[in-house]
RNA sequence: GCCGAUGUGGCGAAAUGGCAGACGCAACGGACUUAAAAUCCGUUGGGCUUAAACGGCCCGUGCCGGUUCGAGUCCGGCCAUCGGCACCA
């Protein structure tokens, strides 16, 4: 590149500060007890979703959320609070291990080398995180505590009564095995073959590897799952009481998906019934036929002999599947009878039981009743196979009764009829209850967590395998390290790769180790709390810095937690499962773990399309900040819009936002005979004068106010106004700078700190750095002018605008609106109906 | 299909129910300069009126209606785009 010349010289004092930061340790946040800890000041715990390192560098778009943090973390500290301001590495999972497996390169080597990349980038753009406290989810010392964690939860059991977490020692029930938060299942797994691996459903799209995008299918195999689902109801209920985007929250509820209904009894012949999940127990009598699962196990002994043969290929077909054909595939409805019948209990009417795939297993009993009047899919299966379809629900007024889904009033419902549905349920409900056919029930779509993983760069799971039983391993025996693997690839049975080291895998005699590791997520669940105390060797986090840095007088103990929106289900999730079990037992102080979130929005590439390489549009910070500097970088990544929409990169925009900051720097500096930069002249040791006074405390209390909602870029807006209402001001009072210098300081910390630094060698009317200041305070007087500007309409119509005296009274405004000659050109022939006064604002006149 | 978000100049956007388009980009004009860059000053939603300037008038926040003295903002109904979920009984 040329040898361009900069606005100013941002490649000087950006590297200068950055090394004065650090020598100095200006950012690091000591803990309670700690040399330099300052009790009397508030805490601020300000977090970013810290990201996985990969290969290729950060994007513009990471720094948008961390931009943003670090922000409110310089302006929490000038507002007097102690900020924990962290930065960590989720550097677990899949990517590192297929590179390696690419290039024989160990995970451990790339992801040092990955770190160093993501380090050295988010140094140049000045965040100001307290470096003392990173943390890596691979390093031994950490993981050993995500062991740890488990742990717990292998321990502990979910207590209905109490509706909390306890250790399994509490359980009076047998075999503890069956209750814990950790246990063994064979279940029906997501195997992707391509990946070797088996997945959770949330990282499964459209029967694809959210990694890679291979194919998956269903699959039996034995798995390690978390209970989570014991904690649904908590985790939707408690949702209430945090500052999160009520999209997050809905999004959060959808996927718990809580509905409640009825389980009703159909009685088979003497003995056996079929139990089915209904939302709708008031449309019982509309029931004229029943459906199972495919997989339902009491297919096998209710299917006639007539039927057996069509039976099995129908589930043949279906087993042969993948997850993604038999979604698809829903267009039409299939299905075949199993010969059998059963007895709608509350008509006593024999109905055909049918199987069909509509009906899933993991869901409710896997068994529904077929309402084919009132739901939209028993409606279509039965215009294929004919059951008769019975009205049961009257629709309100202009609503077709046949396939109406809402609800309306019963009807051809003896015990029902005439009863709104709601009425109808709580009726039939306890009909059923009475009748010991059936209760009130909770199902959700929520399931439980499949937390195991059939790879290498993963935490071991603490657990040994004796006599066909698991056990936990000793604390002491933590951290569980991997054993080091020179050929990590899967095995391609679904044995995981850690089966391949045979001495790692024995632990004696008659015991061997888990081969699964955890999950990526696992790292993920706690390392806001690891950020609390991340050097403690005896605990995962020490309690008195877990009540300080996560203390307050919320249920959520970090105070701001801002990241993409693609973790409004996955990670958040997760980590407030854990974060409940952890609490319920006594080892953090607070129900839930981040109070107020924020999604940022995402950033497109100039074209307005995704930044990726397949597009050749991904912009590298560093190449930014080559040209721009890292004040204006930041500044600009702030400037765009709002933080949570998504918007497209522009680097005329940059441009921009850097000669805003140029023009800064030069209302401080001029440029000498020689091309030396020097303290303007014009800088002097005076009173601002009343409009300078006026619009500085505007933008104080602007500024301040946008910072508080996170619209920084209207701060920014509010800057430039003072900027420009000073730039040819031929006397400019230092009094003045300093003040803009702080309101900058969070937005442009490099830019502000020399400036601030420089004036203060001229002028020792302030001293110490200008991170050692206080935020500036406003005062309201300084905005209140004698004559205010008043707007004048006719019939809400901007007719002109009057300029009177602040005290002037209604009926003075009134007056001044009439004497207008343009209000009475537009009065003209008319007459005054009415006069609205809005004081300090306004005069409408209603004229016709 | 269900849930959620968003629709404002050429572009990014701003506006406690009270002057629509602040601030920035781009564009155009001017100053400075031998010239350019940089910088500084100004114009810039659309239309009509006027010889021109000044001025004046009308229209305008996705569409249709409503509430209100007054609606980008509140209410109802549509349309479009984006995101999530999706045979969840």
């Amino acid at each position: 590149m040329s040898e361009r010349r900069k606005p100013y010289p941002f490649d000087r004092i950006e590297p200068k500060w950055q090394t004065i930061w650090d020598q100095t340790r200006a950012f690091h946040a000591p803990n309670p007890g700690e040399e330099k800890f300052d009790p009397a000041q508030p805490k601020y715990y300000v977090l970013d979703m810290f990201p996985y390192p990969s290969g290729a560098g950060l994007h513009v778009g990471h720094p948008e959320g961390y931009t943003a943090t670090d922000i409110i973390a310089r302006y929490k500290r000038l507002r007097g609070f102690n900020v924990l301001h962290p930065m960590g590495w989720d550097a677990f999972g899949l990517p590192a291990e297929q590179y390696a497996i690419k290039t024989g390169q160990h995970p451990v080597v790339t992801t040092r080398e990955n770190v160093a990349k993501f380090k050295t980038q988010l140094k140049r753009i000045g965040f100001s995180y307290d470096w003392e406290r990173e943390l890596n989810t691979t390093d031994p010392a950490y993981f050993k505590w995500t062991q740890w964690i488990f742990l717990q939860i292998y321990n502990s059991w979910f207590n209905p009564e109490t509706k909390r977490t306890e250790p399994v020692s509490t359980y009076r029930g047998g075999d503890p095995d069956i209750v814990r938060l950790a246990y063994v299942a064979e279940v029906a797994v997501n195997w992707c073959p391509e990946l070797g691996t088996v997945l959770a459903n949330e990282e499964v799209i459209d029967g694809k590897s959210e990694v890679g995008g291979f194919p998956v299918v269903r699959r039996p195999m034995r798995q390690w799952m978390l209970r989570i689902t014991a904690f649904a109801d908590r985790l939707i209920d408690e949702l209430e009481g945090l500052d999160w985007p009520d999209s997050i929250k809905a999004l959060q509820r959808n996927w718990i998906g809580r509905s409640e209904g009825a389980e009703v009894d159909f009685k088979l012949g003497d003995s056996q019934k079929i139990r089915v999940f209904t939302t709708r127990p008031d449309t019982l009598y509309g029931a004229t036929y029943m459906v199972l699962a495919p997989e339902n196990p009491l297919v096998d002994q209710i299917t006639t002999e007539a039927q057996r043969a069509a039976v099995r290929k129908y589930r043949e077909e279906i087993a042969s599947k993948s997850d993604l054909e038999r979604t698809d595939l829903a267009k039409e409805k299939t299905g075949v009878s199993t010969g059998a019948f059963a007895v709608n209990p509350a008509n006593e009417e024999r109905i055909p039981i049918w199987i069909a795939d509509y009906v899933l297993m993991g869901y409710g009993t896997g068994a529904i009743m077929g309402v084919p009047a009132h739901d939209a899919r028993d409606l279509e299966f039965a215009r294929k196979f004919d059951p008769p379809i019975r009205l049961v629900v009257q629709a309100p007024a202009g609503h077709e009764s046949l396939g109406f889904v809402g609800h309306g009033v019963a009807i051809n419902s003896p015990l029902l009829d005439g009863l709104p549905s709601i009425e109808a349920k709580q009726k039939i409900t306890a009909w059923l209850g009475e009748n010991e056919l059936g209760a009130r029930s909770i199902n959700y779509k929520l399931r439980d967590w499949l937390f195991s993983r059939q790879r290498y760069w993963g935490e071991p799971f603490p657990v040994i395998w004796r006599d066909g039983k698991h056990e936990a391993l000793p604390e002491s025996e933590l951290p569980l390290e991997p054993p080091a693997l020179e050929d990590f690839k899967p095995t391609g049975t679904g044995e995981p790769p850690l089966a391949k080291a045979k001495d790692w895998i024995r632990y004696s005699e008659n015991a061997q180790r888990e081969t699964n590791t955890m999950p990526q997520w696992a790292g993920s669940c706690w390392y806001y709390l690891r950020f609390c105390d991340p050097g403690n060797s005896t605990h995962f986090v020490g309690e008195t810095p877990e009540r300080y840095w996560m203390g307050g007088g919320k249920p959520g103990g970090v105070d701001l937690y801002i990241g993409g929106v693609e973790h409004a289900v996955l990670h958040l999730l997760y980590a407030r499962f854990w974060h409940k079990v952890l609490f319920d037992l006594g080892h953090v102080s607070k129900p839930e773990p981040f109070q107020r979130l924020v999604n940022q929005g995402m950033i497109l590439g100039e074209d307005g399309r995704k930044m990726s390489k397949r597009w050749g549009n991904v912009i590298d910070p560093l190449d930014v900040i080559e040209i721009y500097g890292a004040d204006a970088f930041r500044c600009y990544e702030m400037f765009m819009g709002p933080l949570e929409q998504m918007k497209p990169w522009s680097m005329k925009g940059v441009e921009g936002v850097s000669r805003f900051l140029a023009r800064v720097w030069r209302l401080i500096m001029e440029e000498n005979q020689a091309g030396e930069w020097i303290l303007s002249r014009s800088v002097q040791e005076a009173e601002p004068d009343k409009s300078q006074r006026k619009i500085l405390h505007a933008t104080i209390k602007k500024v301040t106010g946008d910072i508080e909602t996170l619209s920084f870029n209207t701060a920014i807006s509010q800057m430039m106004i003072l900027v420009n209402a000073l730039t040819n001001a031929p006397v400019k009072p230092v009094a003045v700078f300093r003040t803009l210098l702080l309101l900058l300081n969070p937005f442009a910390p490099h830019l502000t700190s020399e400036l601030w630094q420089t004036l203060a060698e001229k002028f020792p009317s302030a001293s110490g750095e200008i991170t050692a200041q206080r935020w500036p305070e406003y005062d309201e007087s300084f905005l209140i002018e004698d004559e205010i500007e008043i707007v004048v309409q006719v019939n809400g119509k901007l007719r002109d605008k009057v300029t009177v005296a602040l005290d002037a009274t209604d009926a003075e405004l009134e007056a001044a609106a009439l004497a207008n000659q343009k209000v009475q050109n537009a009065l003209a022939g008319k007459s005054v109906r009415k006069v609205v006064v809005v004081p300090k604002k306004l005069v409408n006149i209603v004229a016709g």
